[in-house]
DNA sequence: AATCTCGCCAACCGCCCCATG
DNA sequence: ACATGGGGCGGTTGGCGAGAT
């Protein structure tokens, strides 16, 4: 016997959000908080589902979600996380705070694997080159063949582990730069086995945002999110106010507006939205929300994106005892680990 | 100019985990 | 210990826009 679904299929809304059931959403989350995303459908009247709701929230409505081109320091996080974790997305996306699951998915899958693949395919085809040329030369048995698969299956498995610890070092000190990674870092120091609580506070204490302009100008308010949506909203209803029923494609909503408002304090709109935001409602009692300054507050608490570091911490403690064990092994091994990343090193 | 193809991405679906009674 | 329900996560899909023909 299957599960019910989380809502009756009946009546239930589909596709697109717009933009009215946006800010209907927004302005419940500003009043409640996220969470109870059960009742939210039936007391906001939204005809959607609750997970709807809730991934709505997350992956778009979201304070602090940062939009638009990966950087490249970003896409190589990705990648060497991606190598760590595999698939795991939404561990993924908590050492890019402003990055969603879902973008991260997303962009691995339209980007990154290609780019990986192609990689991979121009790397074998090196490889077959040089495998027809040494089996001519050495008029090469099909026993040499299998030890010589043997040995490089050998090396590639060795340059796998290499690669991965070397996506842990690299990840670790990209974030020292300057992507989001400090609770990382900082935990591996000090706090071998970190818990979440531990972790969030050390983020409390490096994240204090954005350290460049680049991510000033990417930093999103919650009611900046707002702001993005609200003047395409308005723009849309002084077009068409008879058809403000029609479902508009949010994204380009959202790409527009960017047009409109570049800068992100959008400060003058947004003040003169009745959506001022107080940080203090997305307060919950936990000592963690109390204890991290409003900005951060936005950023990390209530949201789904903590648990998901909860999640990785385990193979984090692994790893960074593997880090730590083998730092000395690592150094002499540095030449071999350069030849593995050249390949790599390449594309970007 | 019209049609086709492809890529992107928001949203959905289904499974799993965990908290609660 | 078990059943139930809510929430989270990853895979997949469908619609739309851009570029190619």
């Amino acid at each position: 016997m299957g599960r019910p679904p989380c809502c009756d299929k009946v009546g239930v809304k589909k596709g697109p959000w717009t933009p009215e059931e946006d800010i209907i959403l927004v302005s419940y989350i500003q009043e409640h908080g996220p969470g109870n995303w059960r009742s939210v459908p039936t007391n906001t009247g939204l005809l959607r589902c609750s997970k709807s709701c809730r991934l709505r929230w997350t992956n778009y409505l979201r304070p602090g979600i940062k939009r638009g081109n990966f950087t490249d320091q970003e896409e190589k996080m990705i990648i060497h996380l991606q190598a760590l974790l595999g698939n795991r997305w939404a561990a993924i996306a908590s050492y890019l705070p402003q990055r969603t699951d879902n973008d991260i998915k997303n962009y691995w899958n339209t980007h990154l694997k290609k780019k990986l693949n192609k990689m991979q395919t121009n790397s074998s085809d090196q490889e077959n080159l040089e495998n027809h040329h040494r089996s001519r030369g050495s008029n090469s048995s099909s026993s040499s063949e299998t030890a010589m698969s043997k040995g490089k299956w050998e090396r590639r498995l060795q340059t796998d582990i290499h690669t991965a610890k070397q996506a842990l070092c690299d990840a670790l000190s990209l974030d020292n730069k300057s992507v989001n990674l400090p609770e990382l870092s900082s935990s591996i120091v000090t706090n071998p086995n970190s818990q979440i609580h531990q972790q969030t506070v050390v983020v409390k204490s490096v994240v204090p945002p954005p350290q460049t302009s680049q991510s000033m100008t990417t930093y999103a308010s919650s009611a900046e999110n707002i702001a993005r949506l609200l003047p395409n909203w308005i723009k849309k209803s002084e077009k068409s106010s008879h058809t403000s029923s029609e479902s508009i494609g949010t994204t380009q909503t959202q790409n527009s507006v960017k047009e409109q408002f570049p800068s992100p304090s959008s400060e003058g709109f947004e003040n003169s939205l009745q959506f001022g935001f107080n940080n203090s409602n997305y307060s919950n009692n936990s000592d963690v929300s109390q204890s991290i300054s409003p900005e951060t507050t936005s950023l990390f608490q209530d949201e789904s994106k903590p648990k998901a570091e909860d999640v990785q911490l385990p193979p984090l403690s692994f790893l960074e005892k593997w880090l730590l064990d083998d730092a000395t092994a690592q150094e002499h091994e540095d030449n071999l680990m350069n030849l593995a990343f050249e390949g790599s090193d390449g594309m970007f």
